[in-house]
DNA sequence: TCTATAAGTAACCAAATGGTTACACATTGA
DNA sequence: TCAATGTGTAACCATTTGGTTACTTATAGA
């Protein structure tokens, strides 16, 4: 996940309407747009443009069926910052213990 | 975390600028502002207007020591999002599993 | 004491954001 | 075929964001 990807998503999520948008659809699979704006109150166009956010940063998938649009949560970028984050906590409690390791040879020497 | 703070710190993230500030603190506990805006190719007030977003979201915490504010990083909001979407990960494995267990089920009772 | 250094405040400005209404286009189903 | 339904586009506007320069205040150290 590039740079822009992050910022993308990062941005999405900075929202409380558009996490509750992304809460809807991951709660409807397959649902419309209308089903999704009738949740909120916010005219349709403003849920639209939430909802293209939300797609920019591949946190929902869409499909055309006829005059549909079917909308699918996709959980990929959440899991791979969780990810992320995890391998770093990680990281970081290793350079802790290495750290913590060397303050122990050091007291072992005097 | 509520949702105030929760919009606060994604959109503090959501800056690739503001994210590399926030690993060069990270990386240099009790550092200034100027040690900071010298990495940067940007002037002192843009680095300090990130730096108040960092702290407005808890990412950071500073102090005035002097004429000196010094900045350390704080791991806890994104430690609290890590564990929030590992819940939501087992949450909807969990799930998962109940919804097998009741295809299943149903399939024993044909 | 005075100069250098670190940070803070104010003002400015272009661009972006997040909503709105109005209108248009496409598909569905009676 | 046509009315209903679903979506998309355009325009508008107020507010926010993310940078800049200029100036001020406070502290450190020679």
């Amino acid at each position: 996940m590039d740079d822009d990807q992050l910022d993308l998503v990062f941005h999405a999520l900075a929202s409380q309407p558009r996490r509750e948008i992304l809460a809807a659809v991951r709660g409807a699979p397959g649902c419309n747009v209308n089903f999704i704006s009738e949740l909120f109150d916010m005219s349709r166009i403003g849920v639209m443009k939430h909802l293209a956010v939300l797609e920019a940063a591949n946190l929902i998938v869409s499909e055309k069926v006829g005059r549909e649009r079917q909308m699918y949560f996709n959980p990929v970028p959440i899991q791979q910052i969780h990810e992320m984050w995890t391998d770093e906590f990680t990281r970081h409690f290793s350079a802790s213990l290495t750290k913590l390791k060397r303050i122990i040879e050091q007291g072992e020497d005097k």
